[in-house]
DNA sequence: CGGATACTGAATCCGTTACTTCACTTTTGG
DNA sequence: CCAAAAGTGAAGTAACGGATTCAGTATCCG
């Protein structure tokens, strides 16, 4: 599962910023530059290039070199590690809720 | 849809941090006072109120006062909020990715 | 070749955030 | 009633994060 590799800080320290979030967005239209990213979205090419750093650091998007481009397109290894992680709470959570439900129940029912 | 409310990026942002994630696992256990919260986390009282402040503003948890003891309880509201935004946005990269290699097929075919 | 293009790296700036301390209010148990 | 317990509010601090500028490097096109 080399998904698991992902953290999961990093993960959400990633979208918890509405500029990275905007990028991935663009993303979901095919693979592009980062000039062409960072064209509509009105920060310089550096600003754009570390947010990329970052979300290539959490596996939710890939890039690569060639000639003088950096292509950059989604890659979903980072947001199955999310995905994971929220319907791993989720259980958890449901499970607790319940739990509680259950609790609530018997009282009733020794009352 | 009440849930729709929650601020995605308030969300993450609170998710983005280990303390509260361990605030949200401990509460998993059960409601909670906030000095017992605060007793394992090795930190003062005041900032893990700060942390129930940030976790209650986007709904993932739930305080109420009564005496002089807050007793505090997980919320789903948030983290279905949370999981509403990923499904969006796995239909919309995985129609993405589809479209992708529905490109390459094509681009194999015409070769 | 030479100039434009597409980035990269380093240093810097400023606002935000996590956390602290300290003084204070409210509640409660003996 | 009074001292301990539980939490609140305000102010301060140190580190981090998003952004900038500027000076490079590498690539491409005519």
């Amino acid at each position: 599962m080399q998904a698991d590799t992902v953290d999961i800080d990093r993960l959400f320290h990633a979208l918890g910023d509405t500029t990275r979030r905007a990028i991935l967005d663009r993303l979901c239209e095919g693979p592009m530059s980062v000039s062409a990213l960072a064209e509509p979205l009105g920060i310089t090419l550096t600003a754009v290039a570390q947010h990329l750093q970052i979300l290539e650091g959490c596996a939710l998007v890939r890039t690569e070199k060639t000639g003088r481009v950096r292509t950059c397109r989604i890659e979903p290894t980072g947001f199955d590690a999310l995905d994971r992680w929220i319907r791993a709470h989720r259980t958890l959570w449901e499970r607790r809720l319940d739990r509680l439900g259950a609790m609530l129940a018997e009282e009733d029912a020794s009352s």
